[in-house]
DNA sequence: TCTGGGGTCCTAGGACCC
DNA sequence: TCTGGGGTCCTAGGACCC
């Protein structure tokens, strides 16, 4: 590559996003194992959003529930979960990430892919690093890929602040032998499936026959897991900034609802809350689908198509308590939702 | 010491149409 | 003693990701 200007593809990944924004305005508590998540209160339900090195080292990772998080890491500082502040700190690094002059893609409040032609990827991506750090103050890990999926896994392992290449050159030698589930979008359930048929590495799904695995797991996606595990991926890197589909929202009771009446009422305030949304970016719904979980976290949604597209608060919520009526409702109630599919 | 909240995409089955 | 074969749309559920 003596000179050569070539197109790379990298991803931006911020290294424990949550707590480095907390810990900016904290700096008392590095080097302590900090927990974000819920209201900050961990007897109550919830779920850890972000975890400080120190707490990982405690079991406790990214969506482990905070009474579990407490048992585990008693020491651990917990903070309410902060959206507003992540969101200012995300526009800040995707400003800096703009200033290059590569096509910048977001794919989170903490992550985003560029494309880039470059004499030198790893010099970039190491100007990339000196730029967010001096704007934002965070630190974040780049990998360097030819295409999004081998740059996304290549950013996890530069973990924390470094850069790692992959590309079709060492992808074999890299990923043949780790697990299935190493690649994005083979989760607990498929990894699981893949291991019934005999398939437990990265090597063994790229080998295995993509007409046996659309039998088992359907015609598109069967295929599409051979070929994520050859590191195959034809997506662009776009910046195009894209509309949602949908916008909803759901709340957990902190105990189970076993009131009917009152299941109605938060499903009418969580429903209020949908068409304020609505309001705010200028949607509308064309159907309105109900999220219940109960008490033995069984999920369920049942949903109605309204007449025309709308936000009108009043419709939204006579279709959420409508679509609430499809619902059994046995046991008691954990969660209500309101999902609103954009018109 | 159980299991948040915001989303996306895919699948399967039934309805419906030609 | 017969009742095809597509396509497309809608709905509920599943899996996954951050």
């Amino acid at each position: 590559m003596l000179g050569g200007v070539e197109r790379v593809v990298l991803h931006v990944d911020l290294d424990q996003f949550i707590v480095a924004v907390e810990l900016l305005r904290r700096p008392e508590l590095r080097g302590l194992p900090v927990l974000v998540g819920g209201s900050g209160d961990p007897t109550e339900r919830g779920v850890v959003a972000g975890a400080s090195y120190e707490a990982r080292e405690h079991r406790v990772v990214s969506g482990t529930p905070l009474r579990t998080a407490a048992a585990r890491c008693p020491e651990a500082v917990f903070l309410p979960a902060d959206r507003e502040t992540y969101l200012a700190a995300s526009v800040e690094v995707m400003d800096a990430l703009r200033e290059f002059g590569a096509i910048v893609e977001e794919a989170g409040w903490d992550e985003a892919f560029l494309l880039a032609d470059t004499d030198d990827a790893r010099e970039f991506a190491r100007a990339i690093q000196r730029r967010v750090l001096q704007r934002s103050g965070l630190n974040c890990s780049v990998g360097i890929g030819d295409n999004k999926l081998r740059a996304k896994l290549a950013s996890g392992m530069a973990k924390p602040a470094g850069v790692f290449r992959l590309d079709v050159t060492d992808w074999v030698a890299v990923m043949a032998e780790r697990p299935a589930e190493a690649l994005l979008g083979v989760g607990p359930k498929t990894a699981r499936k893949l291991s019934a048929l005999g398939i437990d590495t990265v090597g063994g799904l790229a080998a295995a026959d993509p007409g046996e695995l659309a039998a088992a797991f359907g015609p598109a996606t069967g295929p599409w897991l051979v070929a994520l595990a050859h590191g195959f991926d034809s997506s662009p890197v776009s910046d195009e900034p894209r509309r949602p589909r949908s916008r909803g929202r759901e709340v957990t009771f902190q105990q189970d609802v076993r009131d009917p009446d009152r299941v109605r009422a938060e499903l009418a305030q969580v429903a209020g809350t949908v068409s304020d949304d609505l309001a705010a970016g200028g949607d509308v719904a064309r159907r309105v689908v109900v999220k219940i979980r109960d008490s033995r976290f069984a999920t369920h949604t049942h949903g109605v198509a309204l007449p025309e597209p709308t936000r009108d608060a009043a419709e939204i919520e006579r279709a959420a308590l409508r679509a609430l009526e499809s619902f059994a409702l046995q046991r008691p109630i954990r969660l209500v939702g309101v999902r609103a599919e954009l018109g």
